[in-house]
DNA sequence: AGCAGCCTGTCA
DNA sequence: TGACAGGCTGCT
């Protein structure tokens, strides 16, 4: 899915072009996004709004409206929010209209995204809170007590949300190859001068995947439909069995906490 | 901690 | 055909 530099991407460009601009018409077009009953509250609640503010904390993107209702998107693993004049080729899910006649289409093809609308003064459900957002909001020491307070290991824990948020496979493995960490290290067992490094490292990579507007490893596309390109930048992720770009020997594909993590052998330890 | 489930698509 | 994919929840 979008991670944080690739939904980071999208909120730009969506303050570019759409601050101030109307919301003047919905429609959702999957019912498991939102139940046909609840499309008219929806509505009630969106429509003719201006759009104040576009904000993100973590993998969530927010649209704080004029009456200070606030949509919340999360684009799960393919979602996609895209600027066009016209419908795209692809299946969309949602559709809001403005003033301007701009639309923004929510396209999904797995369909896991979700959309909600937070009343006026009401905050997250505690469910969904995710912790402080890896780049606006985690500090060195914050990040530092997370991680060697934790027996799990260092690739999972760097992708709990509740924890810090923003961080998902793409990235915590490029950021631990960066560390010279192994994905499976438990975080009690990390030195504070290696969580001080990743939590450097970890910046470096977010930082740098959003000066190239996104990792598109197949779906991912900006809020103007194109690719981004912080996946010339990676060097382990989706690359087991290629050389180390350190080393030159092969790296490692594994399984760790049931996901894909590929590093190298000899230099992460 | 580990796994099925939610979906659709691609690749070997 | 089965394995896997950028995420997350809920169950055991």
């Amino acid at each position: 899915m979008p991670e944080l530099p690739e939904v980071e991407t999208i909120r730009r460009d969506l303050e570019c072009t759409l601050i101030g601009d109307a919301i003047v018409e919905t429609e959702v077009k999957d019912s498991r996004l939102m139940s046909k009953d609840r499309v008219a509250a929806w509505q009630l609640a969106v429509h003719d709004q201006p759009v104040m503010a576009f904000s993100r904390r973590g993998k969530f993107l927010m649209i704080l409206l004029k009456n200070k209702s606030t949509i919340i998107f999360h684009l799960r693993m393919t979602g996609q929010l895209v600027l066009m004049k016209k419908e795209p080729d692809m299946a969309w899910r949602l559709r809001l209209r403005f003033k301007s006649g701009q639309q923004l289409f929510f396209c999904d093809q797995r369909r896991f995204g979700e959309v909600w609308v937070l009343p006026p003064g009401k905050s997250w459900h505690n469910q969904h809170l995710p912790g402080p957002d890896a780049l606006n909001e985690l500090t060195q020491e914050m990040f530092v007590g997370i991680i060697r307070s934790r027996t799990t290991k260092i690739h999972p824990l760097l992708m709990d949300q509740k924890l810090l948020s923003g961080v998902g496979n793409i990235y915590s493995q490029e950021a631990l190859f960066k560390a010279a960490i192994r994905p499976s290290r438990s975080g009690k067992k990390i030195s504070l001068k290696e969580a001080t490094l990743l939590f450097s490292t970890l910046r470096e990579t977010l930082v740098a995947a959003i000066e190239h507007r996104g990792s598109t490893s197949r779906n991912y596309r900006d809020a103007y439909g194109r690719e981004g390109s912080a996946q010339d930048l990676h060097a382990v992720y989706r690359k087991g069995g290629k050389p180390c770009p350190r080393c030159q020997k092969p790296l490692q594909a594994s399984r760790v906490g049931g996901r894909g993590a590929v590093y190298c052998r000899q230099c992460q330890r």
